[in-house]
DNA sequence: AATAGAATCAACCGCCAGGGA
DNA sequence: CTCCCTGGCGGTTGATTCTAT
């Protein structure tokens, strides 16, 4: 059996936080359904289209894909409900435009991160970190997320991805998730345990780093999607390239020594010539936010406290 | 060679903002 | 002003692949 026939079917998730739960009460009892109605009523969007035709799921086929690209490339992108329809898929438009945004569009780039690449995005995670959804994540909290939450907060792997021409925010999110927060998250609690300037410190982390199998140099990367594989690749197996295994080892570096800010760390590398993040038009007037200025979980107070009063670190 | 566990990443989910009716 | 629809976001899932034993 093909991946692709492998339909999955939809959870209807009961378990909402009491601010989801009070929206959609409040919602459904607006409309006048009882919530039963309401979650048949999302069953069948997620599983049906118009014609109530049972939408497909799952990994995507060649066929699909040329399917999208010879739509889009003729007609572009006008509606994204309407296209799956027009263009012959049974696919729902969120699943399309997912599909398109972060895999058949014409400019995405493939292949290693680059060591600017992998600067920027830790720079840009300390910059604008976790805060949206730390303040999520915690359960004692039953505030109206709109009340907390401004306007302007930005939108985390977007606002990197926007900085990475050709990098989707999917694939940064995954790279982050995958690469880069395994040996932060593992670094900032060598920092909170040992002293600092602890010569055995950074041995011990790549020993360890071996050991639990965390990428050290030979970090497995990303790679081109399976079904596009044998299309677009030359056939020739992609390794680590040496560019990068320098990169993860700056990863190591930037992350380890707590008593330097990554704007600090960074600037020893533009002594080596090297072009970088910091080079770009970027202020960073002021925002010397080191890790230890909100921890890893920022807390409520200050997210409140930076509202209220303003933060040099906000400044995207 | 077989197996288990870890890692990867495409795809999905639930939710919200914004714009139009 | 309210409601509905669409696009877009971050977090999560789970099938597949990789690696160690």
């Amino acid at each position: 059996m093909s991946p692709w026939n492998n339909i999955r079917h939809p959870k209807i998730s009961t378990s909402y936080s009491p601010f989801c739960r009070r929206v959609r009460d409040q919602r459904v009892l607006q409309r006048g359904i009882d919530s039963q109605g309401k979650l048949e009523m999302m069953r069948r969007i997620q599983q049906y289209n118009s014609h109530n035709l049972p939408l497909k799921r799952g990994a995507w086929s060649p066929e699909e894909d040329q399917k999208l690209i010879a739509y889009i490339n003729r007609h572009g992108i006008w509606n994204w409900i309407e296209i799956p329809k027009a263009a012959g898929l049974l696919r729902s438009g969120k699943s399309c435009r997912l599909r398109w945004m972060n895999y058949l569009r014409p400019d995405i780039k493939r292949g290693n991160f680059s060591m600017e690449e992998v600067e920027t995005i830790l720079m840009l995670h300390q910059k604008i970190g976790n805060r949206r959804c730390a303040i999520f994540k915690d359960k004692a909290l039953d505030l109206k997320r709109t009340e907390i939450i401004p306007v302007d907060a930005p939108a985390i792997w977007s606002a990197i991805a926007a900085k990475l021409p050709g990098r989707t925010d999917n694939e940064i999110k995954n790279f982050w998730n995958t690469n880069l927060k395994k040996n932060y998250l593992k670094n900032s609690i060598n920092i909170a345990v040992q002293a600092p300037d602890n010569p055995q410190e950074t041995q011990t982390s790549k020993v360890e780093s071996k050991k639990r199998k965390l990428p050290e140099i030979d970090v497995p990367l990303p790679t081109a999607p399976k079904i596009l594989k044998s299309e677009e690749s030359d056939g020739s197996p992609k390794l680590p390239t040496a560019n990068f295994s320098s990169s993860f080892n700056l990863v190591n570096d930037l992350i380890i020594n707590e008593n330097q800010t990554i704007e600090d760390k960074v600037g020893l590398l533009e002594l080596t010539g090297e072009q970088c993040f910091w080079c770009q038009p970027f202020s960073t007037e002021g925002q010397k936010c080191k890790v230890e200025d909100y921890g890893d979980t920022p807390t409520v107070e200050m997210w409140v406290q930076e509202l209220l009063h303003g933060d040099a670190c906000t400044g995207l």
